[in-house]
Formats: C-alpha cells, sequence, structure tokens
DNA sequence: AATGAATGAGCATTCATTCAT
DNA sequence: GATGAATGAATGCTCATTCAT
C-alpha cells in the first residue's frame, strides 16, 4: 500500500525503524518521554501506532533502543577518540570535549536524549533508568581516569579531589547543552562551545603557584 | 477532625496551602510535574484532591504559584546580595555564587523546581513557560551585568561575548545542581560547591597575561 | 448531575457500587468475563467507565468482590443449611440439594458466576483462580465429607471412592445449572431440579442388595 | 526451509491445515476462543499468522472446521454405536456412554471443544452458535429417542419427562467432563468414569417399586 | 473548609485482518 | 505455499476537572 524507495523487505524494515527511531528522538528530546505519545511518533514516521508495536515491544522498548544507539554515539566514540589521542591528560582532555562538541552539531538530540532523559528518569526504576545510568557511570569513568591521570602529572590542580573535579566537568558539559537547548536561538553555537572549553580548561587547570606562571596560559593555547 | 495549632480559618488556610505548595514542590522535583498527580500532592498534604482545587483553580496554578515563591527566593535574594556587594564585578559575582550555594542547602527543591521545570516546559508554551522565561531574564540579566563589568573592568576574560560567558555561568550553575541532584549521595555537597567556584572563578578571570600573573591566584584566593 | 433516590453520600455510594455488581454479574454471566467491557457494565448501571475506576481498582477486582458476594451465598449458607439439618449424611445431602436449586431460583446468576468463570479461569492463574478455587475447595469438601459419612453409615455407595463419588455430585450439579443456561426455555426449571434430585439421590444410594430392597425406594421418598 | 516427509504440495497442504486446527483446538480448549490469538495458533503449528489466512478465511472459520471435525467424531460415532447395539434402550444407552468415555480418553479435547464453545458462545449469536446449536440438538435428539423408548418399554423411570430426564443425562454426561477438565490431576479418570456411569443408570432406572425389586441391581451389573 | 462522586478525554497495548511479495 | 509489513478498531486504565453536599 505504501510505497517506499527501496521494495525488498529487509530494506522496508530498516527504513521503517530508522523512521520510527528518527520520529521518537525528535519527539522525547523536544516534549519529554511522557508527554511524548506512540500516535505522535508513528505519524511523525509516516506509519501508525501499530506499526510501532509490529517493531517494539512497547514505547519504553523504543526509548532503550534509542539510548542504545546513543550509547555508540556518544560513549564508544569517546571512548575511541580518548584512547587515539596523547600523551598528556590535558590533551586527551581537549580531545574528549572537542568530540563532545563535534556530537553537540552532529548528533544534537542524541546528547539531549541522554541528558534529558537523565533527569526525567531519575526517580524512577526499571530498565531505563539502569541504561541511563550504565551510560553514565562508563562517561564518568572517562573522565574521572583523565583527571586522576592529570592531577598524579601535575596538569590538574589537585586541590579537589578528582571525583568531584570530573563530576564539575560533566555538570558543565551537561550544563551547557541544556543552556544552550533552553535558549537556542539567543546563543551563538560555535561560540559557546569554544568559551565552554576555555572556561573549562582554565578552571580545570593547576592553580598558577609562582615560578609556574605560564601553565594556565599554555593550557588555554591548546583549547582554542 | 484535623487539628492545627492555630484555629482561626485565616492560619488554616494558610497552613493548608502551605502544605499543598510544599507537597506539590517536592514532588513535581523528584518526579516531575507531568508525572505527579493531584491525588499524590493532596495526600501527601493530608487532604483530598477536591481541596486543591479549592485553592488552587488547576494544576498549572499550583506550579505557577510555586515558581512565584521561588522566585521570590531566588531572583529577589539574588539581587539584594549583588546590590549589597562591591565594589568589584568578580566580588560580586563571587557574592552570588555563595548566595546560590546557600539557597541549594536551604531551599534544594527550590532552585531545582526552576532548573527542572524549565527543562520540562522549554517546548511547551503557555503560561508556565512564560513564567519561567520572565525569571531566567531576570537571572540572565544579573549575570550578564555582572559580566559586562567586570570586562569592561579588565577582571574578566573578554575574549568571550558577555552573552555566551554569561551563558557559561548559568550553565555550569545548573549542570551543577543537576548532577549533584542526579548523583546525590555519590558526591560530597560542600566539596562540590567549593569546587565549582574555584574552577568557574578561575575559568572565567582574564587570562594571566605576561606581567599580570598573580591575577588568577587573587581570584582564587576570594573564592575560597 | 444524576439524581438517585437516597442522595447521602453513604447510600449513593452504596447504591452505585450494587448497581455495577449487578450489572457486571449479569454481563458476565451472560457474555463471559473477557467478552464483557467496562463500558458495558458502567451504562448498564447507568454509570460511566469512571466511576468504575472510582470504586473498583480494576476490572479483575470487580470480578473478585463478585466472587466474594457468591461465597457468601453459596458457600456460607450451604454450610449453615448443612450444619442445620440431620442426623443422616443423605438428609444432609437432600437439605444441601434443596438449598442449591432454591438458589439456582433466587440467585441464578451467582450460581452460574462461579460455575461459568471456574472454567473460564480454569487455566489462567492469577487472584481470580485461586479464589474459586477457595470457593470450590469448601464446596468440594463440605460434599464429601456427607458422602464419606453416608458411606460409613451404609446409606450410601461404597463401591466407588468418597472423592469420586463427590466429583460426581458436584458434577450433576454444575452440569445441571449450565445445562439449564444452555437450553433455558426449552426446560422447565422446577421439574428439572426434582429430576435432578431424585436421579442423583438414587444414583449414589447404596445398591440395594439382597435383603436391604426398599433403601432406594425409601431414599427417594425423602427427595421427593 | 521446511521439510516435510511427502512433499507433494497437496500432502503438504493437508498437513499444514492439520497442524493449524491440532493447534487451535488444543488453544482453544485451554485458554478459551476468545484468549487465544492467531498467533498463538500459528506458531504452536510452527507457521505464521498469515497462513492461517492462506488456509481459513478468519479466525471464526477455523473454529467452525474444527466443529464439524468433532461433529463427525462425536455425533456420527455415536449414532453409529447405538444403531449397533440392542435391543433394549438401557443397552443403548449404556453403550452410547461406553462410547463417549472413551471418546474422552481418546478425543479429549474434541469433547471438551464442543461442551466449552457451548458455553463461551451461548449467548453470541452467529455461525458458530448455529454449529453448536445443531450438534447439540441432534444429541438431545438421540438421548431423548433413548429415554422415551426405555420410559415406554418399562426400564426407564417415568415421573420424569423425556425431555428433562434426558437433559438430565446431558448434564451428568457434560458435567463430569467438566470437572474432570477442572480438576484433572485430583481425579481418577476410569474410575470417575465408573462411578458416573454406575450413578446415572441407577438414578434413570425404574424406580424398585415392590415386587420389581432387582431392577436396579440389573442395570447396574450391565454398567459395570 | 473540604470531601466524595462522577465524568470524559487521552493513552498504551492487543489483535483480527489485509496485502504486496 | 507462506511471510512480513502494516492497519484500525477495541479496550483497560489514568487523571485533571466539575459539582453537589
Amino acid at each position: 500500500m505504501r510505497s517506499h524507495g527501496a521494495t525488498t523487505k529487509r530494506a522496508q524494515r530498516l527504513a521503517s525503524i530508522g523512521r520510527l527511531l528518527d520520529a521518537a528522538q525528535e519527539l522525547f528530546v523536544s516534549q519529554g518521554y511522557r508527554q511524548t505519545n506512540l500516535d505522535q511518533i508513528a505519524s511523525a514516521a509516516g506509519l501508525t501506532k501499530g506499526a510501532v508495536y509490529f517493531y517494539f515491544r512497547s514505547k519504553e522498548t523504543v526509548l532503550l533502543e534509542l539510548l542504545e544507539r546513543v550509547q555508540a554515539i556518544v560513549v564508544d566514540q569517546a571512548r575511541k577518540v580518548v584512547a587515539g589521542t596523547g600523551p598528556g591528560a590535558v590533551d586527551r582532555l581537549v580531545a574528549f570535549l572537542n568530540q563532545q562538541s563535534k556530537l553537540g552539531v552532529t548528533h544534537r538530540d542524541a546528547v539531549l536524549l541522554l541528558i534529558l532523559m537523565s533527569l526525567e528518569f531519575s526517580e524512577r526504576k526499571g530498565p531505563v533508568r539502569n541504561m541511563l545510568r550504565r551510560v553514565y557511570r562508563q562517561l564518568y569513568a572517562l573522565v574521572e581516569r583523565m583527571v586522576q591521570d592529570g592531577q598524579r602529572s601535575g596538569e590538574i590542580r589537585a586541590d579537589v579531589r578528582a571525583r568531584e573535579l570530573s563530576a564539575i566537568v560533566m555538570a558543565i558539559h551537561d550544563g551547557t547543552f541544556l543552556e544552550w537547548y533552553r535558549r537556542s536561538p539567543a546563543l551563538s553555537g560555535p561560540e559557546i562551545v569554544r568559551a565552554l572549553r576555555g572556561v573549562m580548561l582554565t578552571g580545570i587547570s593547576r592553580a598558577p603557584a609562582r615560578g609556574l606562571r605560564g601553565g594556565v596560559r599554555r593550557i588555554q593555547a591548546r583549547a582554542a
């Protein structure tokens, strides 16, 4: 009845699933999970509610598969980038932040989905919260390791514990995305990203103790 | 049936309203606005659903009145504190951040309500979004003014526009609260607040150009 | 909006619950549990679906409360009647069957509900099946005890184990009700009841062994 | 993909239909018609939903064809057995009951399907109900004729009208099957069948009037 | 001042059925 | 001969809201 470009069953299946997931992602991000109903998702994908149930077991499953995709995009990529950079901890952190900034442009909704769902599901136990915790734990661990390395090597300030310092890094990171999301047209994307990086790196750098001045400047140069 | 300390009608009225608003605030923060239903609010306040409609026109009105309270707590207080400090822009910013940190302890839910609702309602037009925008505009303006002053006086880095820099300040601020909310037991409250202040102030300070070293150190000292 | 005879809240509550349960019972019996939807129940009671949920937690709860009523009618009454008759086992059995026959007229739907639901839920575990099993276990036990007593005293044939013999009694009992339900207009109620009693009592009586002839006749006289 | 012994199209066709009908019968009996969905039937037969529609016009048609099979098994066989026995009415009745008992073992689900569907569809008009009525009418007629013959010849009690007496016979018959179905593991199959026959035959036999004692005994002997 | 009864719109989910391949 | 994709109607349940008392 409905005719799509490629007509093999397999292609149609993938196309429909893709359209449904894309539609769901956009709606979950812009309206929240709970406010989005399946009719909206389905019709945004050019299908009907029934089709959603043909491909997914439930509304929750749609979100879980979406988060699976997001995990691959956000966590796996970040790990790869971090692993491929070195040797300094700050270098890796810069690479990480650059990667996230790029994601913010190429996969804005994927990143926002992660952040927004982590808030919407923060107090509701169930598979979604578990999945989200898993993803965040991985990100936290990645950042915390870099911060610890940096503290050991003297690149990063040691007057705050690694746990709290990396929490700040994540907080700044998520906070900036949310701010951007909230005030979208009022803020310049590239500029805010650049500012973010500069502020964060300066902020976490080792305080320029006497005789070591220039440390901050050096870091800021790398981040530019 | 129910016994309240003061039994004047007026007192009882105020007490009921207070209990309802408190209950609503806690539930909206912990579960979100949409997931919270009026039965939960009412019974958490020791009343029934009908009573909510006796005091408020609708569920939305409950939130609006709550946001009115929050505005008084967050915006008005911040303005007063900022106005009563001086003369430097960074001094005022430090005072502002101190005030917010205190609020985070004394009025945790009020601050979180503001942040969380601003996300939940970000794409839903209506009176709530308007109210939230009003509150945030005031906060943005307050911070932006301080940043501009600091840039003019040379205390604050000028390589990023004031709008984006103050967006970063707000982002860090909100992001830290959310991070704290999300990982509550895993993070040390006082420590993260101290870290936040240190990181942010160092980060936004003027890059310690040659001959001006010590600027960052001075700022960090003030923030400690 | 809707005005019912008695207007105290308590009376209205009881009236609505009563109407809902009555409507549900009739519909469950005539159409089955699963084929009956809440709209039918509600509108048969002059209410809307929402009202059902005001009084009951779920559709299943409606059935459970109905079965509670039925238990009181069927089991408790039967026990009382049996306890109040004596001394012979057959006398008690006759009293039991008389009681059930009366119920079949005064509470036709209650009895049928029990039987039909026991079939519809026989393979579906859950609270309904548990409840049904509880009720049936009590009836089985009641009958089996009478049969055992009768076998001991020689009034009832002993060539079949009490368990199977009382199963037959229950089978005949339920089967007759179902037959009546299935062929309603074609069968004469009183006559079938009389026939049932006669057939069953003769059938389970001690086989008229040599020298004991007349046993069956005596029993049939009591049953008439 | 699927390998069947005989690979002629015709054979495969018949095999698939057979598997579907068998699967449907088992599921209809164990869960009821309405609770069984086509996916369950199809996958129990190792096929997919679409295949059901390839062979049958609708879910209802599946049941109708099943009932056709059942009719052949239950009614036609019973008629044949009754016709081949004689000369006494009770002899024929015994033969009928023996046949049904045998069916209960060899075609348990077929017999149960008939009984259970007659209850599930009793108040729902449509082709299924018509079919069921047709089958039952034939069985009723068969039994009623035997009872009438027995009453005329004096073998069977005449104090109850033939219609009601044969209703009792059918009631006992169906009731025993249902009881067995409901309490499967708790009852001994052979024993209950033997008991049933004994009870029923004694029960419907001519009341052992004075001078005719032994009648019951004779009948019970035949039924053993 | 507050309650309890009732409504109706909205929503996730199930399922028989259709149809192109 | 059979499958997989998709539909649409039905249904149990939730919940903000209204209103008589």
